[in-house]
DNA sequence: ACCTTCTTGTGATTTTTTTCACAATAATTA
DNA sequence: TAATTATTGTGAAAAAAATCACAAGAAGGT
């Protein structure tokens, strides 16, 4: 785990690679992948020789390999089983996004507190949530998507980490405690949008001045 | 600008600060503030020297001061307008999404090209695509959220772009080219997600090894 | 077969970010 | 009011991440 940030590029490599392989490339080099994901050649490179992904002097990456080997890493040669707590906005627009199903993470099921979302019959079943712990023990369930309140998540986490989920994905805007044996990554959408209104207003702000200036 | 990190946890702050508010709070100390969203304290207070936010030695912080002087910092004092471009899963669950209103930004209407979706009488009204130049324009819309498959994403930014737009927020899966005076942030769920298996899967396979040794 | 060209792989360097450590100072107590 | 204690604010140090720069080695040309 030598660059936590690395781990993340490799993941938009194996994405960009497969963008690149439907436009017909077959092999390609750090610069072109570099561009397709903005960062310079050398942190390609750089990220590949952290990995051990070696490529060839001049005639660069074959990309089926490259994907291959990515996938290896990232743990997605094996379709990944994840869960869902909360079937409101988020939780519900995530059970039908196709873009985890094309990546080898199957959504098993959903879990809700509120007896009238349930629908065990759905394309992505919606059970009580009160089934949750045995529902994770049975299918031996590793990851699990928090998409419930603030006020709920928390106690979502210890029921999950209690029944043996090793990942989470939290999206609920608060810090959540989790035992070192299992991690937490949280996507806090206010937060990111806050952050384009700040440094677009920097932005602004300085162009403004620029001007003045010129 | 001195520190791009710096920014993200001043959101962080001020969403902790709401919540130790309504937990009776008045005063806050470095310390608190750090554990609240897990982080040293020391980075804390220099964050906050960083951007000339100052306490009161061995009184700590005043709560109330210091959500005013972070929302002045994140230009949240005015309410922000946003568009949503893509009614499917992600921005339909968007612009039901409660959070950005109590956060002071407001969703002025989502743009959608499949004209079976499009409902101007909805409670954010949803338009068709071709309005969204003209919309922007007239309302001076700064800030945009795309939320439209891949394949149309470069083109929706570009508009954007083109009809005044300076932030943006893209779910879409790919890296998008924008020109220097327009911020891009971007969000990317799967990616998220991969990145939970990935550390989740290192660390067990760690903890294991630990065990044997043991 | 040799030369040229292009691209990788990585140690060294630079830049960025975080953490340390402690002087300065406000609140509290005696 | 003096002594004590707790906490800030920040330069200095350490750690982490990104970038440079170049030797090594394939591919293609002559």
């Amino acid at each position: 785990m030598r660059n936590k940030n690395s781990i993340i590029r490799l993941s938009r490599y194996k994405n960009a690679l497969r963008r690149l392989k439907t436009m017909g490339f077959g092999r390609i080099f750090s610069d072109n992948l570099a561009d397709a994901i903005g960062v310079n050649s050398c942190q390609v490179r750089k990220d590949f020789s952290i990995f051990g992904i070696s490529g060839n002097k001049r005639g660069g990456y074959q990309i089926d390999e490259l994907i291959e080997h990515l996938n290896n890493i990232l743990g997605k040669n094996i379709i990944q089983h994840a869960i869902i707590v909360g079937a409101g906005n988020i939780g519900a627009a995530l059970a039908k996004y196709e873009g985890f199903e094309k990546d080898g993470i199957r959504i098993d099921a959903v879990f809700e507190a509120d007896p009238l979302k349930v629908n065990p019959r759905a394309d992505i079943p919606v059970l009580a949530a009160d089934d949750m712990i045995e529902f994770i023990q049975k299918n031996d369930i590793r990851i699990g998507i928090i998409a419930v309140p603030e006020s709920a998540a928390q106690q979502v986490l210890d029921l999950m980490v209690l029944s043996g989920v090793k990942g989470i994905l939290n999206f609920a805007p608060i810090r959540l405690r989790a035992p070192r044996e299992c991690v937490v990554n949280n996507v806090n959408l206010v937060l990111e949008l806050e952050n384009v209104i700040y440094f677009s207003n920097l932005l602004e702000k300085a162009l403004e001045k620029d001007a003045q200036e010129a």
